[in-house]
DNA sequence: ATTGGTTGGTGACAAATGTTACATAGAAAG
DNA sequence: CTTTCTATGTAACATTTGTCACCAACCAAT
C-alpha cells in the first residue's frame, strides 16, 4: 500500500502494519460509485481522505441521502454485509476526490479477535452508523422540508469547511427525496430572508444563516 | 436461569450453558418498558417469547415505531451501546406478554471471540437491524401514509398470526407518527373498500386485504 | 339509569408538499 | 453570434396531511 496514506486511525502498530500489507489504497473522483445496490460486497472501505455519501433507493428509483462518511470513518453496514455475504442495500458515491483503504473481507473477521483496537473501531462504527440512521429517520419523520434543507446545508458546510456550497437545486432535491421546484421555492424563501445568496450551481451561506 | 426457557437460538452447547448460567430470565407484561431514552444500557435482551417494539422519539415528544423484535431476535443497538457505554437513543416496550434473557454486558465482549456462533448471531443481528432501519427510512421517505398503514397492519398480522388486530386508532397514529383523525380517516376508506372491518379497539383484516 | 372517560366518525379548513407548465437566464458549443 | 442545453424562477393548481371542533357510540363504575 502507498505509504503516503497518512491516516488518522488509532490502531496499534501491529495492526497498522497489517493494514498496510493487506489493505489496498484506492482513489476515486467525484461521482465515482464505490458500492451499488444489489452488488456483493467483498471489501470494507476506510476513508482516508475526502467524503463519501451513502444513499438508499426505493423500487421506483427515488434516492435519499442517508449520511456522509469522512476521514477515518467507515461503513459498518459494509462490514456486516461482508461477513454475511449479503448484497448491498445502499449505494456509496465519492463526493469530490476520495481516497480509501479497501480491507479484504477475510481479514475483517480475523482482526476482530486479534486486535482490540480493531474491534473497538468496528463497534464504535456500528454505533455511529446506527446514530446516523436514527438521525435520518428523525429528520424525515418529524421535520418539515425547510428544516431538513437547512440541516442539509449545514452538513455540507461542515464537510467542506466553506460557506460556498456547490450543488444544483436538482441535486439537493434528489438527496432530500423531493422535487426540484420545491427546493427552488424553499431556497428562494431563505434568500428573501437574507440567510443565503443564490447563484447558478452555488449557494452562499451568509453570516446569519445559523441564526 | 429458568431451564424452561425453551429458546430457539442456534448456539453451541458450551455457549448455551453459559447463557443459562449468566443470563437472567425476565418476564414483562404489555406496556412494560424494557429500555428508555437516555438510560445507560447494561444488558442485552434476547427475546425468548413474545414481541418487543422499538421506538424513537424526537425532542418534541413525538414517537415513531422503528421495528419489532420477536422470538430469538435481539437488539444489536443495545449491543453496541453496551460496549460503548452510551445512552440509549431508543425506547423498547413489551407488546403483550414478553420473556427475555438479559445478558450482562461484560459477557457480550467475552463471548464474541470465544464462541463463533455468538459472533455470527451478533453480526447477523447487526445486519437485520440495519435492514429494518433502512426499511423504516424507505417507508417514511417514499410511501404515503395509506401504504404505510397497510404495511403496519400486515406486520401486526404477521407477528400475531391473526387477522384480528387489537389496537386503537390512537395507538396506531402514535406509532406511525401522525394524528388519530388521519388514521381514522384512512381506516374508514379501507373499510369502505371492503378490505377491513372496524370495531372498537379491533380491526379485522378481510381476505382480500392483501390484494 | 346516570355519569364520566375513552374511542371513533366526520365536516371544514389550514398547511405542506407535489405537479405541471412555461418563462428566463446563463453556460457551453458550434 | 447563434444555437443548444442546463439551471433557475414562478404561477397555478392538485393532493396529502394536519388541525380543530363537535358529536355519537361504547364501556365501566357508581
Amino acid at each position: 500500500m502507498d505509504e503516503s496514506a497518512n491516516f488518522a486511525f488509532q490502531f496499534e502498530p501491529a495492526l497498522i502494519e497489517e493494514i498496510e500489507t493487506f489493505g489496498e489504497l484506492r482513489s476515486f473522483k467525484d461521482g465515482d460509485i464505490i458500492m451499488d445496490y444489489g452488488k456483493y460486497i467483498r471489501m470494507m472501505p476506510l476513508v482516508v481522505k475526502g467524503t463519501l455519501k451513502v444513499l438508499k433507493k426505493d423500487d421506483n428509483g427515488n434516492e435519499i441521502l442517508l449520511y456522509y462518511l469522512s476521514s477515518s470513518e467507515t461503513c459498518s453496514m459494509a462490514y456486516s454485509c461482508c461477513l454475511e455475504e449479503k448484497k448491498s442495500e445502499v449505494k456509496a458515491i465519492a463526493e469530490g476526490d476520495l481516497q480509501i483503504i479497501a480491507i479484504p473481507h477475510n481479514k475483517l473477521d480475523e482482526w476482530l479477535c486479534k486486535y482490540p483496537s480493531w474491534k473497538n473501531y468496528i463497534m464504535r462504527s456500528f454505533n455511529e452508523r446506527f446514530s446516523e440512521l436514527l438521525k435520518s429517520i428523525e429528520s424525515i419523520a418529524f421535520h418539515k422540508l425547510d428544516d431538513r434543507l437547512i440541516a442539509y446545508l449545514k452538513e455540507k458546510k461542515r464537510l467542506s469547511g466553506s460557506n460556498l456550497i456547490k450543488a444544483s437545486h436538482y441535486q439537493i432535491a434528489d438527496e432530500l427525496a423531493t422535487s426540484r421546484v420545491v427546493i427552488s421555492r424553499l431556497l428562494k424563501i431563505l434568500e428573501n430572508n437574507g440567510k443565503i445568496l443564490l447563484y447558478r450551481n452555488e449557494i452562499k451561506l451568509l453570516n446569519n444563516f445559523d441564526a
